[in-house]
DNA sequence: TGAATGATGTTT
DNA sequence: AACATCATTCAT
């Protein structure tokens, strides 16, 4: 198949059983969010909304719910392929927004818990962006002034 | 440009 | 009933 990679250019913060908005609230265990509770650089894939997926990198060690949902991406290779599957809409829709870039990468479920360093999904270091701008997260009901979103502000590819 | 709303199914 | 969303429609 095709290879769809792109930039990380905005992402949310999900930090541990005390961070209300989280799927790790209170170290609730539970068959869905099972995931977000393994080793650092695991993916934590959930379903939203009855149609959408959304990608996380977990982040802190093995037991403590804390993990990075990918929010939006640069797209940089497998562009054909991402139009296809995103249904031939607008570039600037490809991958700005997390249920759009799993739709556009490809990424559902089945990579639930997959290391995020093989050949079929991961993520690499790249080139830092210049400056970084935080602030709320998106699209949450409980501690929505935490300052936990990141994102490239001169980037054009960020969800909002 | 922005607000409102319907689509969808799973989880609590 | 809520949900870590998105596309469409309708109003400015």
């Amino acid at each position: 198949g095709v290879r769809t990679a792109g930039r990380i250019v905005e992402v949310e913060a999900y930090v541990g059983p005390d961070d209300p908005a989280a799927h790790g609230f209170g170290g609730r265990r539970t068959p869905r969010n099972d995931r977000l509770f393994g080793p650092p650089g695991t993916a934590y894939i959930y379903f939203i909304y009855g149609m959408y997926w959304c990608v996380n990198a977990v982040t802190e060690t093995e037991g403590f719910p804390s993990a990075v949902l990918i929010r939006a991406l640069e797209p940089l290779s497998g562009v054909a392929t991402m139009r296809r599957r995103r249904g031939g809409r607008a570039d600037s829709l490809l991958c700005s927004g997390p249920g759009r870039l799993c739709q556009a990468m490809g990424i559902t479920g089945a990579w639930n818990g997959s290391r995020l360093r093989g050949p079929a999904i991961g993520i690499r270091r790249g080139r830092a962006p210049p400056r970084v701008a935080t602030g709320p997260r998106v699209g949450i009901s409980k501690a929505v002034d935490w300052p936990l979103r990141f994102w490239d502000p001169d980037s054009v590819w960020v969800s909002r």
